[in-house]
Parts: C-alpha cells; sequence; structure tokens
DNA sequence: ATTCTGACGTGGG
DNA sequence: CCCCACGCCAGAA
C-alpha cells in the first residue's frame, strides 16, 4: 500500500492536480510520467486508488472524451454526475466540449522535473 | 509457471 | 469508415 511509490503513486500525484471543471486522458498522464505506451496502467492505477487516497477518477478519461471506466464507479452514472456537477457537459458518457476542458499536465505543471 | 484480461492508444488493412 | 492487431505492465485464475 505505502509500498506503491512507482507508476501508480505517480499517477495519483498527477491526477490529483487536476483542478476542478477539468478533465484528462489516461494516455496524457501515461505520457507525462514517461509511460506513453502504458496509458492502461494509468487505468489500473486509478483502480486501485479507490482504496488508497482522494483520487478524482471522474476527472480521467480516454482520449475521446469517453467515460469508459464508468462502470467501475460503483454506480451507473454516478461518474457523469460528477463530471456535470463540476460544469462539465456530458452526454451519453461522452463529454462534450472536450478540447475546452482538456487538462494538459505540461501546460500546468510543466516538465515532469518534479516526478 | 502460463494465460488472459484490462478504466488505452496508435497504426495498419 | 470499420475492424483487427500490437505494445505496455500488473494482477487474477
Amino acid at each position: 500500500m505505502e509500498d506503491s511509490n512507482n507508476f501508480f503513486s505517480k499517477v495519483y500525484v498527477v491526477v490529483k492536480q487536476i483542478p476542478y471543471g477539468r478533465v484528462t486522458s489516461y494516455g496524457a498522464v501515461a505520457k507525462y510520467l514517461g509511460a506513453a505506451r502504458s496509458a492502461r496502467m494509468v487505468g489500473w492505477a486509478m483502480n486501485a486508488s479507490h482504496s488508497i487516497e482522494d483520487v478524482p477518477a471522474h476527472r480521467v478519461v480516454n482520449k475521446q472524451g469517453l467515460l469508459t471506466g464508468k462502470h467501475h464507479f460503483g454506480g451507473t452514472n454516478l461518474m457523469q454526475q460528477l463530471l456535470e456537477s463540476e460544469g462539465v457537459v456530458v452526454i451519453d458518457n461522452q463529454i462534450q466540449n472536450l478540447d475546452m476542458y482538456l487538462w494538459d499536465p505540461w501546460k500546468e505543471l510543466g516538465t515532469p522535473q518534479d516526478l
């Protein structure tokens, strides 16, 4: 648990930096961490984060802006409700104006030097 | 130990 | 435009 000072921990750090009403993609986070081709692990980390820390997993979607992991949130449309609650327009598990809500780690955090 | 799957992404046909 | 396969790594059967 506390030994998750690896890829998982990195993912949590980045995801936790996502501001309110913002979203990012698994691939973006993965690439930011240097594992551009391990986007799957990001999603896997989210699943683990469920029992570790308060990681806003609902702010992490696939590159299409589709709420692929909404099924893992417990409820059926809980993820969508959370996003809409933050001002994000979500229709049929699909984020509208994704380009407007997309949060780029490089743009906000800069280079992954602290990681 | 082996096999498959998985909250993805990209590329090829 | 749609379908399929590969890569990546970790965990479960």
